[in-house]
DNA sequence: GTTATTTGTTGATAAATGTCGATTTGTATT
DNA sequence: AATACAAATCGACATTTATCAACAAATAAC
């Protein structure tokens, strides 16, 4: 289970503050309201940190490790809508629908999450234009992210979107060419919608064909142009 | 071409504003504001009103009609996303990202449309944070959509598929177990994302089945209970 | 009304993808 | 190191889905 406690090693949030760009757009003032309801709470690596269904009473912000944002689908089937890095708001979704969870999220490594109460989040909406307009810029960046994944899901064979799944995590994640993954096999399947079974033999095929370079967890991409070819061509 | 027709059946933006729940929550001056900037347009059916990859430099709003918000995928492929009613507002994915179209929207029927001016739409997002606020419950419902749009799209076989896009028409756009539809064989392929020849295999099992009842464009859900399990089961 | 063109339909076939079982590898525990 | 257990791997096979060709029906153009 998680072990609480309470802004233990987050005692300058003032700091941690100044790496969030949202919310550098509050005030003093406000940033110290803010943090008046902030909590902080350490994962163990497979640990769920949200489980979909459940209430929403706080928006999450990952101050180190990583995390899978899934949608749980059919037949106990995950979804991995994206990743979850350190410093990214987490929990819009919930924020002004229903209170609830519509997705879960699950430590993909040893995290420190923080946690910041939804109604003193939903003032700084209402009190502070700039952080409104900027937080909204956030939901529609990722309805385009959205809209670019269903294509891939839906439109793209297995090849495109291994593809689409590698340079995801090496462009947008690990920002480098060689990383070492934190996803399983598995979930690299339920990132990029198929079975396990498929998802390791189209990498090992890239690997093969020189694309990538995959031994257990460490994933060296060689040859990013073709990835993006293969990704475009479906 | 698209005729344009300045406000001509429109003179009454009082009683149109009416119609949008949003709007609602502006005030006399405010609504007055938007109304100065808003120009009307009529297509035909089959007409492009937005474009993917074009600058957006308004919002819209159909007044009368139909149509469809899709993306273009790999290889000409269109990935219908929804199904764009009369008083929805339409644009938010590019008000504040990078002014470009995300998407394609196209007349399904004979449409009224209506555009309002990004930048008057952003000061009312600004000054009025009732309207922020519920700007962002919309955006929010639509990312919780996509969540389960993805999930059917990526986890459900055929059939599953296309029960959830005769519920989403039936609950969601028509309002009503039996319409006439407005989607051509190669829409609903697009909604469901499969060819059309597979789309029109499935309709009429479900047909042939008394699941629907299927006579051209006239459809008519016979079981909607059935349908709901036929999604489940995926 | 007749012709041309699109849209819809169907069966046969091929390609893509999932499932299963067996085996190996890796990791944690004693 | 020995054991237990989970994760990864791989080939064979089954299922799902797309593609193609041929044709029918509906619609638009003349």
């Amino acid at each position: 289970m998680a072990k609480f406690t309470k802004t233990d090693n987050c005692k300058n949030c003032v700091d941690c503050n100044k790496k969030i760009p949202l919310f550098q757009l509050l005030t003093k003032a406000e940033l110290t309201e803010l943090n008046t309801s902030r909590y902080e709470v350490k994962f163990k690596a497979g640990e769920t940190i949200f489980k979909q269904g459940t209430s929403a009473t706080h928006l999450l912000i990952l101050t180190s490790g990583l995390a899978k944002f899934y949608v749980e689908g059919v037949q106990e089937k995950q979804l991995i809508i994206r990743i979850i890095k350190p410093w990214e708001i987490v929990g819009q979704a919930s924020l002004y629908f229903d209170n609830r969870h519509h997705y879960s999220i699950a430590a993909l490594d040893d995290c420190t999450a923080c946690f910041i109460e939804i109604e003193s989040f939903k003032k700084m909406i209402r009190q502070n234009p700039n952080f409104a307009e900027d937080f909204i810029t956030q939901c529609t960046r990722k309805g385009v992210f959205s809209y670019e994944k269903m294509v891939s899901l839906s439109q793209k064979q297995m090849h495109g979107r291994i593809a689409d799944g590698i340079l995801y995590l090496s462009k947008r994640i690990y920002e480098s060419n060689q990383f070492s993954l934190h996803l399983s096999r598995q979930d690299i399947a339920d990132l990029t919608g198929m079975s396990k079974d498929s998802a390791i033999r189209i990498l090992k095929e890239f690997h093969n064909e020189g694309i990538i370079e995959l031994d257990g967890k460490n994933l060296n991409v060689l040859n990013a142009e073709q990835l993006e070819r293969i990704s475009e061509t479906g």
